[in-house]
DNA sequence: CCACTAACGCAAACAGTTAGCTTTTATTGG
DNA sequence: CCAATAAAAGCTAACTGTTTGCGTTAGTGG
């Protein structure tokens, strides 16, 4: 979903990209990340090499690729009934599954082999989603809720420059999350 | 300065990573980044590519070592006579720095090759200590001001975010940094 | 000044990558 | 529905980057 123009997306081709793609999650709990290889994830999809070399020209395209499928989020936020407590939990369950040792390799993995960053908007954007919902579910309920710009800045931003930059920090917990949340309703103007 | 336990610090040891560094800046300009391989390297550095593998593992912890030292800033902070003018230029000059396109690559480089996340840490560490620098000259000057955690989370973060995770997105001017210390100014308590 | 050992050079074996060509198979138009 | 077309995959051989064992050099500490 990055380089390749798809231009068949039916077919032989989904059917590789679809085995490649189990190739790689199955191997990745087998071997382990580091011992991925090329020619191994090929073996093991029924492909050649050459195959994965000219769809996605490496192996950390293949990764990214990966990664940002696993970090897409599979269901919609909790709905507790109101705006803070829905960001709060959303926060809190966004900083423990990106700050987890497995959710860092994704965030690695899908920024790594992405020269266009394509993959990395990608991200951006399943965040933005969930926070679209929460802050529509409170505007409907007649809330005053902020920009989505406003929540990535002061909640999310600071979440993820921690992950990357900070690793080892030990603050990395659900009060953290709830504190950026906090901090962000309480000042409501810009 | 990441994998390497360094024992022993002199003498030809220096001199071999003098020179590697060496090679690594020139042929990237010559020849790109892109086409940079670790016996291309060896060669211009004068040292067989086993040398390399041994000392830093593979190109990318290489890369990783090379754009750190690039990211450090070789002058503190200017000294504009406020807190709110310091740290909007220096906002300013740290964002059009790392927006860039070389500043991206090497954001990413050593984000890349940093197993451990020494590197990235000392990315963090250097915009801390800038920060750190004009947040003591503010309270010299009787100025009241932010905690540099808070500075982080609200001006650095932000920034980095949207380079890493937002590309081609038309907001990161000098005014988008302008705004974030403003906000951050603006609410003196939490 | 000598013993010790980390780090480097060298070279061969190994493994991952690239490229040319052939074959298969979606797709498109008649 | 069938033929023509071209994209995508298979295959294989050449290539290039990586790993490893061993001998040598040169800092380090006694």
């Amino acid at each position: 979903m990055s380089r390749k123009p798809m231009v068949r997306p039916g077919g032989r081709s989904a059917r590789v990209q679809q085995s490649v793609h189990a190739a790689v999650r199955e191997l990745e709990t087998e071997v382990g990340r580091d011992a991925l290889t090329v020619p191994l994830v090929a073996a093991r999809a029924g492909v050649t090499p050459s195959t994965i070399y000219r769809r996605w020209g490496d192996l950390q395209e293949l990764m990214s690729d990966v990664a940002v499928e696993r970090l897409r989020p599979e269901l919609p936020p909790e709905d507790l009934g109101g705006l803070a407590a829905d960001l709060t939990a959303w926060a809190e369950h966004f900083l423990e599954e990106m700050s987890s040792s497995a959710g860092r390799a994704y965030i690695r993995d899908a920024l790594l082999g992405d020269p266009d960053g394509t993959n990395a908007g990608q991200c951006s954007a399943y965040a933005a989603e969930q926070i679209e919902t929460i802050l529509s579910r409170a505007a409907a309920r007649g809330e005053q809720a902020p920009a989505v710009e406003r929540v990535v800045d002061r909640v999310v931003a600071p979440m993820m420059y921690r992950i990357l930059f900070r690793p080892g920090t030990e603050t990395l917990d659900a009060g953290y999350a709830a504190r950026l949340v906090e901090s962000l309703l309480a000042t409501p103007g810009s």
